[in-house]
DNA sequence: TCTGGGGTCCTAGGACCC
DNA sequence: TCTGGGGTCCTAGGACCC
């Protein structure tokens, strides 16, 4: 229906995307270093969101907290996220991919997978490049592969402002000696348990045992991570518009939380903020999660299945503070709370069977 | 160093039913 | 009286990604 397979897929990446948008608002920031996290305060809990370039050069990166961010490159400016700008931002680029006529598949705010019906991708790519530079003024890298797996680590080598082919003909040359945590969908848990098993490079877990693979992750996710190892995948891009399943909010309090009086308001802000964004996909709420992250550093999640599926706020109210008082051990000092809530999919009970999962689409 | 926020998908184990 | 095996639902936890 909307997914479509292609000769050539093409990955986009916006380089250094939410550093790029704020020094296209704030001119005077160019060639300086740029943070952006949490509340743009380095003094507070919260990470690195994006560093620019020459940030990058000492030594920030993301997922770093902003102290540490700080200490290393003391001149550098901070700022604060804001989503709602970056997003604006983000639309117009694939906008600009779409008048060009051509499938893209959104992945998140700086990338997307873009339809190749061309013999010749690397001239698409240059003209989405020179329509995304015109129109929005920032720089991206594509991918081009014969797949979305190749098209996505093709990326990497084409940055920055560049493009990069990997199919089938120089997967091997170029991917085979590096480790397998260079694989997307390979974090440091499944590379260390590939280790144990003397798999380390790309090379070795494309010639593993299918039965130790499957022994190791089951049978569907072992036959995946075989796959990914030869650079196997479908090369399909679908554009149809992403529905979400669930919408949460968590927060990491500045002070811990130390009374159940404050901990119940607090799961309470949170529900009513999870409400609203449920409130503008119009569907019903089946499910409600709380997460709680107990101080130093110990998170549980607890989850409940509604009796049935309801778009009542004070209904949603009642199960979240239901699963917190089932659950909060008292005298423990909270440093996070979060709310989920998970809604019925539109064609749920229809008779479509739903997408492929992402992960598993080989 | 002290660890954010918003998502998705997979697996495993227990409950329950036949 | 005790026992099996399969299927489904629910929940928790793990892993990964941006």
């Amino acid at each position: 229906m909307a997914a479509r397979a292609f000769p050539f897929v093409l990955h986009l990446d916006l380089d250094q995307f939410i550093a790029a948008v704020e020094v296209l608002r704030h001119p005077e920031l160019a060639g300086r270093e740029v943070v952006v996290g949490g509340r743009g305060d380095p003094s507070e809990r919260a990470v690195v969101s994006t560093a620019s370039y020459e940030a990058r050069e000492r030594g920030v990166h993301s997922g770093m907290p902003l102290r540490v961010a700080a200490r290393k490159a003391p001149d550098a400016v901070f700022l604060p996220v804001d989503g709602p700008h970056y997003l604006a931002a983000s639309e117009e680029v694939f906008a600009t991919v779409r008048d060009l006529g051509l499938v893209v598949e959104v992945l998140g705010w700086d990338e997307g997978f873009v339809g190749g019906d061309t013999d010749d991708p690397e001239s698409l790519a240059r003209r989405i490049q020179a329509a995304v530079l015109e129109r929005t003024r920032l720089h991206c890298s594509l991918g081009v592969g014969d797949n979305r797996v190749r098209a996505k680590i093709a990326t990497d080598f084409g940055k920055p402002r560049g493009v990069y082919r990997l199919t089938a003909e120089n997967w091997a040359g170029v991917m085979g000696h590096r480790p397998t945590i260079a694989l997307w969908g390979v974090g440091s848990r499944v590379s260390a348990r590939l280790d144990k098993h003397g798999i380390g490079t790309v090379d070795e877990l494309a010639a593993a045992d299918p039965e130790v693979l499957v022994a190791e992750f089951g049978p569907r996710m072992g036959a995946w991570y075989g796959a990914l190892g030869r650079g196997e995948g479908s090369a399909e891009v679908d554009d149809a518009p992403w529905v979400a399943r669930g919408h949460s909010r968590e927060t990491t309090y500045q002070q811990n939380l130390t009374t159940t009086e404050t901990i119940a308001d607090a799961v309470r802000v949170l529900t009513a903020q999870v409400l609203q964004d449920v409130h503008r996909e119009g569907r019903p709420v089946q499910r409600v999660g709380l997460k709680i992250r107990y101080a130093p550093f110990f998170t549980v999640n607890r989850s409940r299945k509604l009796p049935a599926p309801t778009s009542e706020p004070e209904a949603v109210q009642a199960a979240v503070q239901a699963l917190l008082a089932d659950h909060l051990e008292e005298g423990r000092e909270v440093r996070l709370l979060g709310v989920r809530a998970e809604m019925t999919m539109p064609d749920e009970d229809g008779d479509e069977v739903g997408r492929t999962p992402v992960r598993g689409r080989v």
